[in-house]
DNA sequence: CCATTATTTTTGACAAAGTCCAAATCTAGA
DNA sequence: TCTAGATTTGGACTTTGTCAAAAATAATGG
């Protein structure tokens, strides 16, 4: 993230002292929770409210600023990436994500054709398997 | 479901009312939270605590005999369609889930080739939309 | 620059979905 | 039938997140 502030007078948000450091630890720290970047902004400005970082987690994936993706037995993480449509590997033992490009290629990796008469907008994909760190421990 | 009884045998765990009328509810039911299958076992049996519901979900989980999903903002859902690897149609609106073939064709969908040195073992893929009946709403 | 107004932030209560634990009950096998 | 081990139950508890009202703050117009 280039600079926080712009991104959100960008997208006609009021700027606030939340906002920004929000922003700003979704950017540094990729695939985080809600808690893990409460934490994170706390270092950095002292204090925020729980409630906060929701709002402005909420507000800023509503404006498509960020991502959220909801891994099962994961609280929703965040990033910075967006547009890129790329897709997830998630670890079932440990949790650790990262990602990956899009497996088809060209965005937004999904049939032009409806399914069923729905109006498809988005094809989520998480690889699940297992991290090299968790395989090494399985093995001992 | 043809034989919920002989499917608990096969498996070797011990045949219990309660797991009979989970498994039963699970295939009557494709994509029904647990709270749905709890009143469903109840109009079946009866009565059944909810600790048990979810305690039988996740051994049959467990041993591969049902598939849970877990769509964002919803709870889990249960399906008896396992080993065929297709995915899922999620209305963002409603919620409505239905089944749809996997994308790529042949199982397991994807790529032989590790990423990042994690050993992948199923990719799962939900493809967010909108279904025909909240098409309709939206328009009015 | 200041006042106004709308938006944010905070606090605390609340809700949904599941899990943990110990006691009671039941199944499978001898 | 009896016993050991597994399952079921009830209740407390945890985690993740939302709701609502009051206090604080940002943006705008004069």
């Amino acid at each position: 993230m280039r600079d926080p502030e712009a991104t959100l007078r960008q997208h006609a948000l009021p700027v606030t002292a939340q906002r920004i450091a929000v922003l700003r630890a979704v950017s540094q720290h990729p695939h985080a929770t809600a808690d893990d970047l409460a934490e994170s902004v706390r270092t950095e400005i002292g204090a925020i409210s729980r409630q906060s970082v929701y709002n402005v987690l909420n507000v800023l994936t509503d404006k498509g600023i960020i991502r959220r993706i909801q891994p099962a037995h994961s609280p929703a993480l965040y990033e910075d990436r967006v547009g890129d449509n790329h897709h997830h590997l998630v670890c079932r033992s440990c949790g650790k994500t990262e990602d990956v490009c899009c497996a088809v290629g060209e965005a937004p990796c999904l049939h032009a054709h409806d399914h069923r008469g729905f109006r498809i907008d988005e094809a989520e994909v998480i690889y699940w398997g297992t991290c090299p760190g968790c395989q090494q421990k399985s093995r001992s």
